[in-house]
DNA sequence: CACCTGCGGTAACGCGTGTAACCTTGGTAG
DNA sequence: CTACCAAGGTTACACGCGTTACCGCAGGTG
């Protein structure tokens, strides 16, 4: 009686040395074609023939065990969390490392505080980590990370987070662009979407604090207001528009913005004429709706450009620079 | 003159151990309150005073490494290929595979072929892959998985994968329930939008499989038409509508298919009138299109059971029944 | 006094790698 | 003949962890 039907061990390199009958070591220099060693034409060709035959493939965290560094690159988000202009630009930032033998690796895991969080990252003891909301990374939790040996900290945030290397990414700005634009077109009660999907507080609380700031150096006020993504939220918050008495908003993102023009137009609010309303992300889509929907365009720094950054910190332990995140507004008639 | 400013090396077990006046063995058995073994209140304490005091966090692959397995779990994606739909789930799915103590990990290498992308996904030596686009993954390249050691691999795929727990989700039913959509409405000649997106291919071909198979059983012809998420891949696609003289079309997704409609609208096609439309994923926004878009909605079994089919997979080698795709229409006024 | 029986702790091994150090062999110069 | 060398191979160790076996010691029992 065999065991499990597929419980074939898995194949290491010392199987690959037993069946082309040299030692383990002769194997690892033929793999990793180590330089410092010279290794006759013949046994190479064994050693290959073997290891294709087993079809053995290295084991990543033993390797990394044994370097004392890993190839990950974390990036510590849930996947939807991030828009459609994100997941591109994550994307682009994958080939990119992978230039440089990087492994880039998604993984947010659900937990109350920024330490713990940072607790689980660390378990995995990757090169570096990008913190796209670098915001919610607290200091503590970088040491957590340094403790673990992550060699770099990239956060994307609006104030310098200590230990970590930090990229201005001010989120706020883009809650003020948005409403400036709001005041200069005339309004004076500007409404904030807080969407109540879970993890985008972090991007929307800034947002609504650089909105605020501004209100607050004009005679305009600010009103956050809270939205889920569904039908039947929006329509509930557009019911209640007129007692709400607001003459602009500012809807988080495109997506929320179209949400809420829908439901509006549904309950008979004019846009622009009783309402402007300005999203975020200036997705494709965007452009499409009725009436065109006026949004902040965010200009992120190349992947390209990050890749090679985070190599340098990694690598050297430097500080490069990075052009940090520009918004700015595209404006079209839904203001 | 020191090393790199933040050469902290990382903390292990060993420095916890010193810190505590304790073996290694005894901090280990404490951290894992390993329940075999006895240890006393008091060095219980010291041993975890030592352990906060230098933010000390377990290796997970030394950890793994020694146990002989992992508690990874892969998911080859591309993080912009998943729509909104399929992030959410996902999203939903690492909650459930927590609960488990699984980690979920998204990463997808960019690869010439199915074999050399499996060797990839294999360095990590995850627990279990779960392939959302299953269909394109070989039993050639299940193989090179299970050699390698891993436990599991769900594919989510139209036919059985060999070597594989295949989960039923088939990508070609969706093209032929929009097209016997199309033709019971009278649509004649049929176009099936093939988006140029990196990515997108491995679900586009066989919805435009199952598409022909439809207009080969009835009078109607399907044609392939090329569309890339902007604006002036619409405009150019709308602007010759009229000479492919295509009355219908499933236009792979509902953003496309969005894209498609507003492009159609700039170029005075109506819609339904002169081409019915049919999208995928039935997304919030769809409904709110002008005409709102009949769209064909996927059921997809729920993140809970498929994490518990997943540890099942793992953990007994079983292979548990997880209900399929159930793909409807959900019809509306673009058709 | 010899003997078992928990209790609380430690030494040591192995998981799969990469690499520094060493060993063997044949050829060649002194 | 001895000394040396380069080429091509192997042995041995460490990376951080979990676990098995063992050990000292106290207190009870025959």
């Amino acid at each position: 009686m065999g065991e499990k039907p597929t419980a074939a061990a898995a194949v290491t390199s010392a199987d690959v040395a037993r069946l082309a009958g040299v030692s383990r070591a002769t194997v690892s220099f033929v793999l990793n074609n180590t330089q410092e060693h010279r290794v006759s034409e013949t046994t190479r060709a064994r050693v290959l023939a073997a290891a294709e035959q087993l079809g053995y493939v290295p084991h990543a965290a033993a390797r990394s065990l044994r370097a004392g560094r890993s190839n990950l690159v974390l990036i510590p988000a849930s996947v939807s969390a991030a828009g459609s202009l994100v997941s591109a630009w994550v994307d682009d930032l994958e080939s990119e490392l992978e230039r440089h033998g990087y492994v880039l690796v998604l993984h947010a895991g659900r937990f109350p505080d920024p330490v713990s969080s940072a607790r689980a990252w660390a378990e995995l003891r990757p090169a570096a980590v990008v913190a796209l909301d670098g915001d919610s990374l607290s200091g503590q939790a970088v040491e957590v990370l340094s403790r673990a040996g992550v060699r770099g900290v990239l956060a994307f945030a609006s104030r310098e987070v200590p230990g970590a290397h930090t990229v201005d990414f001010d989120q706020s700005r883009i809650g003020a662009l948005a409403v400036e634009h709001l005041v200069a077109r005339g309004c004076r009660k500007v409404g904030v979407v807080m969407p109540q999907e879970r993890g985008l507080g972090t991007f929307a609380r800034p947002r609504l604090a650089g909105a605020e700031g501004v209100a607050a150096r004009s005679t305009a006020t600010v009103t956050p207001v809270d939205l889920s993504y569904t039908h039947e939220s929006a329509a509930e918050l557009a019911a209640r528009w007129r007692e709400l008495g607001l003459d602009g908003v500012f809807a988080y993102n495109d997506e929320y913005a179209a949400l809420l023009l829908h439901a509006l137009r549904n309950e008979g609010v004019s846009v622009p004429g009783d309402v402007a309303v300005v999203g975020c992300d200036d997705l494709v889509l965007s452009a499409l709706q009725q009436p065109p929907l006026t949004s902040v365009r965010l200009d992120l720094p190349t992947p390209a450009q990050v890749a090679d950054a985070l190599h340098e910190l990694v690598d050297r332990g430097a500080r490069p620079e990075v052009r940090g995140m520009e918004p700015f507004l595209v404006h079209r008639q839904s203001s």
